[in-house]
DNA sequence: TATAATTCCTCTAGTCCCTAGAGGTTCAAG
DNA sequence: CTTGAACCTCTAGGGACTAGAGGAATTATA
């Protein structure tokens, strides 16, 4: 049995995060002590690492109880939550590379010289990229 | 002079966050109509554009009341704050493309079958990976 | 030009996912 | 058995919007 410390350390999750996902019933604690202190199972922690990574991998809280609940005993179900966000993820990344890509140039193409203000560079895709 | 819903289209920044962002202090309508309505000149059109830009760049907003107010006139300091942003950015791609890898995973590799199942998959990175 | 449809206004409140703080209780190490 | 860390509940705040009510202005059509 882990105390909620203990399951926040393993897993990452913030102790007052484990509460509010607890209040959005996404986990429970299996017991409590005599002094009303939360004891996690094994059980427990596999829950929470699971959630913890489907949150980083984007899922909402949502779509997360409805796994927890709905999905586990329908598997085409939770395949299909699963391939349906695959494609918002490789839009996040497709954005966030050109989003680097262009603040690599602000950063790089730009050095020090003051024609090309970073503001405008901002605003402007293509202000910078075949001016220097 | 354009209507707030002709620098929305422009721009894809929705009315209602538009009027947002003027709260925020980032943005101000140069002129109002008799009837006080908001008219945007080209100039705001460009500093709306810069915001969502920024925005989708994942600065925050005070980040861009600071690029807009503190950087124009300081070119070093906005420099600087790209130059801070690139290395969350480039963290975000890294995990972004952890998880698209794992969704794949999930995905595929599990396709049709019942073994695994994909909420393990989901809480447990290693165990669809060598297992078929 | 009258009228209808659309866009705009302000304001308040709600959403999502936490995070922080107050004020107090329980647990485990020494 | 004491002390200090970890725990409890509860309320409120925060960031970045988003939605809705209730009404006024603008634009398009007849």
């Amino acid at each position: 049995m882990f105390s909620i410390g203990q399951i926040s350390t393993r897993t990452g999750v913030k102790v007052p995060t484990i509460r509010y996902y607890e209040q959005m019933g996404l986990i429970a604690a299996e017991e409590r002590t005599e002094g009303n202190q939360r004891r996690f199972s094994q059980d427990g922690l596999e829950r929470l690492h699971f959630i913890r990574h489907a949150r980083d991998l984007g899922l909402s809280i949502d779509m997360i109880r409805h796994l927890l609940t709905i999905a586990p005993s329908n598997h085409a179900e939770s395949h299909r939550i699963a391939a349906e966000h695959l494609g918002e993820v490789r839009d996040r990344i497709a954005r966030l590379k050109r989003l680097e890509a262009e603040l690599v140039r602000i950063k790089d193409s730009c050095d020090g010289k003051d024609e090309c203000s970073v503001l405008s560079a901002f605003g402007d895709h293509s202000q910078c990229a075949s001016g220097h």
